[in-house]
DNA sequence: CGCCAGGGCCATA
DNA sequence: TATGGCCATGGC
C-alpha cells in the first residue's frame, strides 16, 4: 500500500506535471474558496469569486450584510449555508485581527482544532486551508483520493484521520509534495475516472484492476 | 434532460 | 458508529 501511494504520485506527476495550486491570488482568497468549493464544481466558485472581488478583504467581507453576501456567492450553490459558514469563519478570523501574520504564529494542531470547531468547516476544508493558505504540511483527503485508490483495488481506511495519517506517514512531511499530490489527484479526476471507470489512456492503467 | 460537483451538519437507530 | 436527508447552482 505504501509503495502504491508513492508510485501513484510519480505516475500522476509524469502525466500532468506541476499544478501550481491553489488557483487564487492571496491566502485569504484560498480560504474563501475552500469554503465555497464544498461539494461544488470549481467553475461555479470562479463566478462567485468574481462577484466577491470588490470585497476580497476579511474586514470588508465580515461587515457585509449576510443577505448581500448570499447574493454575491449565489452561483457557488448552497449559498445561504455557505454565506453563514463564511461569516462564521470570519468571526473566528477576527480573533486574529484578520491578519494572516497572526495566524502564522499559531501552532498547526491548534489551528486545525479551531477550524474544525467552526460550524461548516469539516476535515477537508480545514486541511485545505492549512495546506494551501497557511503552508502547513497537512495532506488533504477528498472523495477523489478514496475513489482513485478504490479503483486501484485497495481498501483504504474509512475514517478521515486514519487515511490522512496513512498518507502523511508514507510520504515525506513536505508542504510542496502534499500540495502537488492533492492537486494532481483532482486534475486526474477531471480527466479520468469521472463516471466511467474504464479509461485506456489512464496514466494509472497498469495499476487499475478495472482495466485489467 | 438528468446527473453531479475539490462537504458538512444534523436527526435517527 | 453509520446511514440518510438536506442544502442549490450551473456545466455538461
Amino acid at each position: 500500500m505504501e509503495t502504491v501511494i508513492r508510485v501513484v504520485y510519480k505516475q500522476l506527476y509524469r502525466a500532468y506535471g506541476r499544478q501550481h495550486w491553489w488557483p487564487a491570488k492571496t491566502a485569504f482568497e484560498v480560504m474563501v474558496g475552500a469554503i465555497l468549493v464544498q461539494n461544488t464544481a470549481w467553475k461555479n466558485v470562479e463566478k462567485a469569486m468574481l462577484q466577491l472581488e470588490p470585497y476580497l478583504d476579511p474586514i470588508q467581507m465580515f461587515h457585509l450584510p449576510v443577505e448581500k453576501l448570499e447574493q454575491l456567492i449565489r452561483s457557488s450553490g448552497f449559498f445561504r449555508i455557505k454565506a453563514r459558514r463564511l461569516h462564521a469563519f470570519l468571526a473566528w478570523f477576527e480573533n486574529y485581527d484578520f491578519k494572516m501574520e497572526q495566524l502564522h504564529h499559531q501552532d498547526t494542531l491548534q489551528l486545525r482544532n479551531q477550524l474544525l470547531s467552526i460550524n461548516g468547516i469539516g476535515p477537508e476544508t480545514a486541511d485545505s486551508i492549512l495546506l494551501y493558505a497557511l503552508d502547513r504540511p497537512v495532506f488533504v483527503i477528498d472523495a477523489y483520493t478514496r475513489r482513485i485508490f478504490k479503483r486501484l483495488g485497495f481498501d483504504l481506511p474509512k475514517k478521515y484521520q486514519d487515511l490522512r495519517y496513512l498518507f502523511e506517514t508514507t510520504l515525506v512531511k513536505d508542504v510542496q509534495l502534499y500540495n502537488e499530490y492533492h492537486a494532481l489527484i483532482v486534475q486526474h479526476a477531471k480527466v479520468h475516472c469521472k463516471v466511467k471507470p474504464i479509461c485506456l489512456s489512464c496514466p494509472l492503467l497498469d495499476h487499475c484492476e478495472q482495466n485489467v
